[in-house]
DNA sequence: CTGGATCCCCCCTGATACTG
DNA sequence: CAGTATCAGGGGGGATCCAG
């Protein structure tokens, strides 16, 4: 590693700044879950992530398959078919994703309460004629 | 079960997404990182992380304090001095983080040679040559 | 069925100036 | 030092049409 490194250079904080700019998108963890339970074609995985349009779906398999995450493979039928796979570095990928997934799972309560907490002391008074108030 | 699942319903998989949202932006995971060695004050922060402007410190801050991951103690003495520290909820956080980090760091370079190759092989051969395009 | 191309809106983000 | 206010620009993301 010749480059410089923040003062602080916690090991592997920049390595997940740039992974999250990669999978921290609105969708490529759904699509790489999705495609955790074996191979999907394009509008297969578009009826089952519901919410997704074409359009994102098309651009996110695009950015896996680019990374190695994911391989596309099209049957030369009629009517065209093509699967997406993950590959096995999009397979190692489940595992911290996983891990966050149970934080995620086991937090989440938490969080939500630490929200409606925060807001509810004026952390976001966008709707109350709050006067300029501190919390002391 | 009262809520409609997508068809997958991966155990995590939405939850993921949720935690994504919210530390999958630019600044939260670095910052989280940087609390990790201690209490900071905010212009501390500001010169350590190194590109992040003023209003990106405060917003994302804001938000991780607002998950109840992040506290905020305020010290009215002069000049005014605000401490910013990790919560227990924070401290967990960075496990999976870190898990996350691990990967990262050990694929980087497999990443790198996969979009390199993917490159290579025409994934993304734009240099379109100006189709005549009429802005209205 | 797969997915490229286009239009368009909104939010994220950065830069700057100002207040306590 | 620790923020808030404001403005401007870019890009993410949805809807739609069209092509192979």
């Amino acid at each position: 590693m010749t480059e410089e490194h923040p003062p602080f250079h916690t090991e592997g904080c920049l390595a997940v700044s740039r992974v999250l700019a990669r999978i921290g998108d609105k969708w490529s963890v759904l699509i790489v879950m999705l495609l955790a339970g074996g191979p999907r074609r394009f509008n297969e995985m578009k009826r089952m992530v519901d919410g997704i349009s074409q359009r994102m779906l098309t651009l996110t398999l695009r950015g896996l398959e680019r990374d190695g995450l994911v391989s596309r493979t099209v049957y030369p039928s009629i009517p065209p078919r093509v699967d997406y796979e993950l590959t096995p570095l999009g397979h190692s990928l489940r595992e911290p994703v996983m891990a966050l997934g149970q934080w995620a799972q086991a937090n989440l309560a938490y969080i939500a309460e630490a929200q409606a907490a925060f807001d509810r002391r004026g952390g976001a008074p966008e709707a109350a004629p709050a006067p300029a108030q501190r919390p002391r």
